[in-house]
DNA sequence: CAGGGCAGGGATAATTTTTTCCCTGTCCCG
DNA sequence: CGGGACAGGGAAAAAATTATCCCTGCCCTG
């Protein structure tokens, strides 16, 4: 793991939800779970657009959190299954806002995003 | 601005939510904004902690992304004032949810991160 | 035995974000 | 005029995150 030089404030909630599902896939990944891709190879698979190891670290840092669990199984060749743990669960619904929240408003905030650049903004105050 | 190397999937309701409340700042500026502090030497003051000179660049992107415009009033000195665009405004209580998500299980996660280092999860299954 | 799926991680690089430092102006007050 | 509040940004660094490459083992199948 790498060693942060600078401290972290996680006594705010927001700063905490932020954390723990603001890496670039960890929704991603979560969605896999929920719907039942819970083999690390598994969830490789499906998401053939990122590297294996990234995937990896991101789950390792969401086990971390709490927020899934691993149940490897005593099987031959060992078998390992990711689950949502209460607390995961909880998360859902968060993650479900978000999504929601996004998908709304995604055109507007993707074509703002043209529009400052280009000077079109409606809210860009003329300068007169 | 910095230039991209790598595109971003904007697609995603999720990304786009994450994206625009993801910086490590944003939050804390737009709570700022929704709370009346709203003039850059004010959010300045009122964050202390953080240099100005992010909290620039994170009112920029925020304008950029349409969550909250700068009214710059014809006065002398002339004075600023960042508001909430509607958009900023449905932005609100996502904020609520997930700050309230973070309050309810920080504790946790921040002990399960603690219990995880010191090998005593109780997720973690015994190697036997 | 050769090859492949599976779980996992070290070392290192590339990319992105955050931070620091310092500069430009304008204005007001004394 | 000197100092300070105000709005803003360039340049470069440090820090953090994400990405690439390649390796270890175990097992199974052919």
């Amino acid at each position: 793991m790498y060693q942060r030089k600078i401290p972290e404030m996680l006594d705010c909630g927001l700063a905490v939800a932020v954390k723990v599902i603001g890496g670039k896939w960890k929704a991603w990944i979560l969605d896999c779970i929920r719907r039942g891709v819970s083999r690390p190879s598994a969830i490789h698979r499906e998401m053939q657009a990122v590297n294996a190891r990234i995937i990896n670290l991101h789950l390792k840092e969401l086990e971390e959190a709490g927020i899934i669990y691993k149940e490897i199984f005593a099987e031959v060749p060992a078998r390992v299954e990711y689950r949502l743990t209460p607390v995961g669960e909880s998360l859902l619904p968060v993650i479900d806002v978000l999504e929601q929240w996004g998908n709304t408003h995604k055109d507007y905030i993707n074509r703002n995003h043209a529009d400052y650049a280009s000077g079109n903004c409606q809210f860009l105050q003329q300068s007169n």
